[in-house]
DNA sequence: TATGAATGAGACTTCATTCAT
DNA sequence: CATGAATGAAGTCTCATTCAT
């Protein structure tokens, strides 16, 4: 997989060519907004060499979003093993999260806010890249708090998917909208709201029994 | 107002007809898949008549989801001031949110997966939504937490926006994608979650000075 | 019947607000291009008032038509008739049409060339004008020039029609197209040309059988 | 060009079908009658096809009588250029094209009946017509008689013109509506006309100085 | 009668997609 | 593979006409 965010160089393969000129139209002017046409000619190939590689406008799409994603996904991981301090790796990922989206913050408009609703692909796609992100919140976090093994691993995983849902809201209307630069202070926020969300989880594991609160 | 959700009606007015219909329609087969033909048949109005009372398809969306979202946010804040008990007032709230996108899991998953990246009015809409719906959880919280009045209400509002993408992330997964049924438990879950990141916010919140961490 | 053409003052009845204002809305803009509530509002009465003294929009033009043609018609003929000497009637009635077309030029290019092919009945209402033009022409003629009474009345009124249309297409050409000013020397050929061509009909008249030539 | 008049094998391209189309449609139940849906599926074209070749529903219909008002000249033209014997010329042409607007009278109709008044490219386009008949029956009859060159040029050319006029009239009214049959005659009748016409023109060049009358 | 909402038809346009050359 | 013609579906818009108040 040739990366789509960080290289720069101009593709040889027509398939790249697509997704990189599908990348720059879609952050540019919206999917919608951009033709088959515009994306053939802005990668100087033909529409036969479109439909070859991809079924429809929205497969383009789809393909495009995969390959973000994972890119992300990867990047984020591999921020997280470089952290030797075992307490600080949960917080290295959301830093490096939080980092590539206002680095490309035109991208995480398209990844996080303009792509739903275009197909149950893009919308499957998405999904698998929130749990594939929430495993590896839990598995950060798990490391990180003393854990009695009394909490659920489904409990858990529950919470590491509220914690994606939490991290990319804040990213949406902090980054993307407010178009806040201090990463640090989010990033360090953020990781404290999921500790401290695990940690609550851990404490008050046994105290709901069917309807009962807290 | 006129319920969308609640009432069973059939409407009087050509503008209620067609969110109906458009309602119907948009969580039957999708937005995309609809055409305002099927939609001006469905409510039984002329092509005319649609472009009277809104400017486009998408438009029709965005009042759509305007009133949806409206309801919903009207409806969780009243089971909330219902609920006598001060510590059980974000649990109520969230709890009757999962309900109702139980309830209409369509709606659930129109408002929530098929929905973004149509337009950035719809994108606005829901903006403000999860604005509104961001102070609904910050200000229930705050009355259950023993707040020192340390943590900046900036921080505060961002970890409230934080929860509320918890919440609707938790709830495309396991309402929308997993059908899971047991609403009380996931309220509990969420209600726990939000209690524990504010606390920890609480706690912590002199620890961070620039980029320091924990 | 109220003149059109030739009074200027604001009319009291409806009908004939509507097709004054008709009048002015279609010469100006064309037919096609001039919408009923343009119309109306010119007029100063509602649509109701419109479709109750008229059918459709057509039905206005064609009672517009009805009443320029007749005004003109009869223009021509009072005109002829005030014209004492006999040898002149016939030049005295082409003289004031092409005078008539020339002072309304807008009114003579909606009759003669922006009319036609709208409805039957416009088109019907075009045909009688031209028919009773046509016995104008014969009935002016006949007593300019000798006739032994060998040519059948069929021929003459064949004739007569042909200079019709001669005339009129000259108006279009000269007059409209054109804007030609010398209305009294077209007004003088185009006598001519109607004496010359009843005088030949007159001396061949028995000089064509079946299928021979002259 | 392809022949509509007088070819009837179905037409390859689609610029012709939907010519083809449009002119059994507009004979047939008229132009304004016929949407462009209708025609094109006559055509068995798409709408996309039709806007492709055409700007707009009236641009097929200038384009349509473009195409058939070329035809019919040149058939006059090369009709009048077999007839050797030089006196008959005119009457061999005028013949011939009572002949066409009689064997294709639905086509005569639209042309010269249902035809103007939609838009004024179409005006123009009968314009040339008739001026290019002119110029026929200008050419034709003055080899017929002996032109001592005293009549001035533009009096020919409006005389010619007025016979266009003349021959069309006696068209509409006894071909089209009267459904005449005796085009011989016809011919011969308004050949004479024309003769006539032409003859009292040469002999009577200078009576008229200014506003002087015959 | 006036007003204005509503209708239904149809013109025009854009595009994703297909197909022949 | 490239080119470009063609398709068909659907969005948008304008109007003549009708109807209820």
């Amino acid at each position: 997989m040739i990366s789509l965010l960080f290289h720069h160089q101009s593709y040889k393969d027509p398939q790249n060519k697509l997704l990189d000129a599908a990348l720059h139209l879609y952050t540019g002017k919206g999917f919608r907004e951009t033709s088959v046409l515009e994306v053939v000619e802005r990668a100087r190939v033909s529409k036969t060499t479109f439909y070859h590689f991809f079924n429809s406008k929205e497969d383009l799409l789809v393909q495009l979003f995969q390959s973000l994603l994972e890119e992300v996904l990867q990047e984020v991981r591999r921020t997280a093993e470089l952290e030797t301090h075992i307490a600080h790796k949960s917080f290295a990922g959301i830093r490096r999260y939080l980092e590539i989206c206002n680095d490309h913050r035109p991208v995480a408009r398209l990844l996080l806010v303009s792509s739903a609703g275009l197909s149950s692909a893009v919308e499957e796609v998405r999904h698998k890249a929130h749990v594939e992100f929430a495993i590896f919140i839990y598995e950060s976090v798990r490391v990180e708090i003393e854990q009695e093994g009394l909490v659920s691993d489904d409990q858990i995983h529950t919470a590491a998917q509220a914690m994606v849902g939490a991290i990319n809201e804040v990213v949406i209307h902090k980054i993307i909208v407010e178009n806040k630069k201090n990463i640090d202070e989010l990033a360090h926020l953020l990781n404290h709201i999921a500790i401290g969300a695990f940690t609550m989880l851990a404490e008050n594991q046994m105290s709901f029994k069917g309807g009962m609160r807290l």
